[in-house]
DNA sequence: AAGATTTGGTAAAACGTTTTACTAGTTTTA
DNA sequence: TAAAACTAGTAAAACGTTTTACCAAATCTT
């Protein structure tokens, strides 16, 4: 019933000619090899008959090439890296590359077993936003000299190509926005770590601050607490204490959100008063009343440039490539939520 | 420098074991096949040392299996598919399962490609949420006996293991609900399709409006106009025209997302009028001012589901297994946006 | 006319596993 | 004590490609 799948070896049969000369066919190489115009022919209109397709497991073992990368993200759930993921998905496909997509959790076991895992599975690139402890782990793949490209954030002392924005101005410039706005008592509200990105947005907001004569306000969630009743409290402490914050910069997404539910529950007039500013962009806050302004990543051009480095890097026959260290720029979206009430 | 990665020829060279004995030992079956502790010590206390690892695409090459699953959804951006994605890839990768995500726009052609292309790689298995007109390339998949669960929605006339939900009673206790609360013109904005899930959805609807002696108002837009004008400009007249619709069903996410939109440049009070109901839940319909009332699909127990009967058909030896209709329940989350005013 | 080159291919090794079929030696059975 | 059964393995084929090295016949060169 379920009939095996056609192989070279039963077109060699079929039309009497060497698996290899149907291999050279196949792979474009006919005229180089000198096959005659009929041969060629003939073996072109069979596999176009039979609709066979070379085996890519075996072109895998073959050649060691797979023809799959992997997206390492925190979370597909999270619309961020999910939004990326479909850029990066269609642009892999067009060149006929497939993309596996895997969550790090931003936990560094998680990485380590997934990098060591696609290691093995031989995946021709790694296109990772790193957790961060795995340097030594980057490293290493870099080592067996297999494609890697960071995105979102990178490590200070590694040199490895990177594709990331322009987090300091960024925040500086969005609280800055604040600043011109009339907020006097800017807090920023952040994650707990010593990523690259979250300290640039820490230091943007604090330089702002300080270059307008204000004080700062910072509080860093340990990431594990973001949604736990510990997290909701510091943030609950902070807006509603009697240090007179009049304005908030959210330095992610998940903060945001989180935020916003609390303000709801605490107090939802609370919203109309208090001045936000958030990273990274979605629908519903053009939506919300009052809409919430946003720096927004360049999600198209991010993937874009990312799939340009991979496939460089892919291609390369092995000259060295100096590292490349993309910066784009993010943009601020003024909207309801900045506006000094 | 790039030294190769050892084989098992490399383990039998040092050992002086053969191949064969090796790979019986690291397929557990040492005991079974009478080789000795000592040996099956050594073995294993030096693959532990070179910390080797099987050579998956040699595996797959000899076994037919890759250990990869597929999960083709409509598009990896949308939060519904990301979320359940997430799920999915979290049990998978408890059982060694790796999961390649694909967006099918709803679009045949395209799942047809993707469908082709995974096949050629010898996927295990297949996730499915498929796009309307693909019931013929479901049933070669199947004929050639490779495992499909199809998701969210499935073919009348077609015998697939599926998982989706009751969206007929959804459809019907959330038109319900807004009876209850008062509302007398209920409009329901829809996908144009023949897809079974919006079927069932209207279905739903049209009877709860029917047996309340009310009138069904019916939008129905085509896929590709959501984000045109065209079906922007249809949207507003339904909501500002003179036909009195009081509230508004919305059989998808992205219908309420646009509409959102469309209320807060048209008229930002609108919203605190309209009576507002939507398919598919999402963190910012609670945030929203008024939050939004909504039918959430337990994406959780789906996944677990989907992947529960997949792994059921992974391991069936070759008994047929009947197929599993497995039909969950949405949960009505009433919410602010549903409350007469 | 003999050596060199070109034409049009082919045989076989290799990629790294799994698995079937076999074996030489030892122990048990009757 | 001869046959049977068991022990502890091994050799080699197979999965489906790519690629290197080779070859015989035809043609060209001098």
């Amino acid at each position: 019933m379920k009939q095996k799948r056609p192989s070279i070896k039963d077109i060699a049969k079929a039309l009497n000619v060497s698996i290899t000369t149907i291999s050279f066919v196949l792979n474009g190489k006919g005229e180089e090899r000198k096959i005659s115009k009929e041969v060629i022919k003939k073996i072109e209109d069979y596999v176009e008959e039979i609709n066979y397709r070379p085996n890519q497991v075996a072109q895998s073992l073959r050649t060691g090439k797979s023809k799959i990368l992997v997206f390492m993200v925190e979370d597909i759930g999270n619309r961020f890296f999910a939004k990326i993921a479909r850029i990066i998905e269609d642009i892999a496909y067009e060149k006929g590359y497939k993309v596996l997509f895997c969550s790090n959790e931003n936990n560094d076991k998680r990485s380590r077993e997934l990098i060591r895992v696609f290691h093995e599975r031989q995946v021709d690139g790694f296109l990772i936003i790193p957790s961060p402890g795995i340097k030594k782990d980057i490293e290493n793949l870099i080592k067996s000299d297999i494609p890697v490209v960071l995105a979102d954030r990178y490590f200070e002392d590694l040199d490895v190509h990177h594709v990331v924005i322009n987090n300091y101005a960024a925040a500086q410039n969005a609280t800055q926005h604040l600043i011109d706005n009339g907020y006097k008592n800017i807090a920023f509200i952040s994650i707990d770590t010593q990523q690259i990105q979250m300290k640039d947005r820490a230091r943007g907001y604090r330089d702002a601050v300080q270059q307008a004569g204000l004080s700062p306000t910072v509080l860093e969630l340990p990431f594990e607490e973001i949604h736990k009743p510990e997290g909701k409290n510091k943030i609950k402490a902070l807006l509603t204490g009697s240090n007179g914050i009049d304005s908030v910069f959210f330095s992610t997404n998940y903060l945001t959100q989180a935020s916003l539910e609390i303000i709801k529950e605490l107090d939802p007039k609370l919203i109309y008063d208090l001045g936000i500013v958030t990273f990274d962009d979605n629908e519903f806050f053009r939506i919300n009343t009052p809409s919430i302004t946003a720096v927004a990543q360049p999600l198209q051009e991010l993937g874009e440039e990312l799939m340009r480095i991979m496939f460089k890097l892919l291609k390369k026959s092995d000259k060295e490539i100096p590292v490349i260290k993309s910066v784009l720029d993010a943009e601020l979206l003024p909207r309801e939520s900045s506006k000094k009430k």
